[in-house]
DNA sequence: AATCCGCGATACCCAAACGGTATTGGCCTG
DNA sequence: CAGGCCAATACCGTTTGGGTATCGCGGATT
C-alpha cells in the first residue's frame, strides 16, 4: 500500500468514476483502474462495486475512506512540520 | 514520500545506525542510505546529523519524527480496519 | 604519528513497479 | 438492435528500488 494508491482511492471514492478521477489525478484510466485492483488485493477484500455508470462504494471501502483520510492528513502535517516559517512561531 | 521511506525513517532514527537500521528492515544498507537522502531531499532540510559512530536526530529529525509515528499508525489502523474480525465486533 | 576499523556514501547493475496508448468486453439507452 | 459509455486488459517504455562491491573519512589503538 503507498501513498499514492490512498489518494488514488480517496479520488474514486469521490468522484465515483474512475475516468474523472483519473482526470483529477492526471493520471491516465487503465493505471489508476490497476491501483485500485492492487490495493483490493492487498487489503483482501473489495472496496467499490462496479456499475455500468461508475463505481459505487462499498461498505468496506467506506470504512477504509475515513482512515484514507486519517492517513492523508498526517502525512500532509508531516509534509508541513518542516516548511520554512513565514516569521515568528516556535515548535511544540 | 512513500510509506516505506518513513518506516525506513523512523527505523534509522531509533538505531541511530544505517547499518542496524538496515537489518532490522531486512534490507541492505546502500539503498537504506539513499531512501534517507531522498527524503532529506524532499523534505528539504537534513534530519540527521552524520558522526563517524552513526546518525545522530537533529531537532528537524525529531520533530519529523513524531509525525512519521503518527503516519504509519494511521496506515496501521488503515490496515486492521478491513481485517476478518475473530467474532462479535461491530464496526463504528 | 601511523594503522586499523567501523561508519555512511557512492558506483554500477538488475529486477520490479508505474504510467501511457491502444483495445476489449459488457451493460444500459435510445 | 445499434451506439455509447464504463471499467478492464494487453502491451510497451521508463522510472524506481534493492543488491553487491567499493570508496572516503573519521576516531581509536598502540
Amino acid at each position: 500500500m503507498s501513498i499514492a494508491q490512498i489518494e488514488y482511492f480517496v479520488a474514486v471514492a469521490e468522484e465515483a468514476h474512475v475516468g474523472r478521477a483519473a482526470r483529477r489525478l492526471h493520471i491516465s484510466q487503465p493505471p489508476l483502474t490497476r491501483q485500485i485492483q492492487r490495493l483490493e488485493d492487498e487489503l483482501g477484500a473489495p472496496l467499490f462495486e462496479r456499475t455500468p455508470r461508475g463505481m459505487r462504494l462499498l461498505p468496506a471501502g467506506a470504512r477504509f475512506l475515513a482512515h484514507a483520510r486519517r492517513v492523508l492528513a498526517e502525512v500532509d502535517a508531516a509534509r508541513r512540520c518542516l516548511e520554512p516559517l513565514p516569521s515568528s512561531q516556535r515548535a511544540r
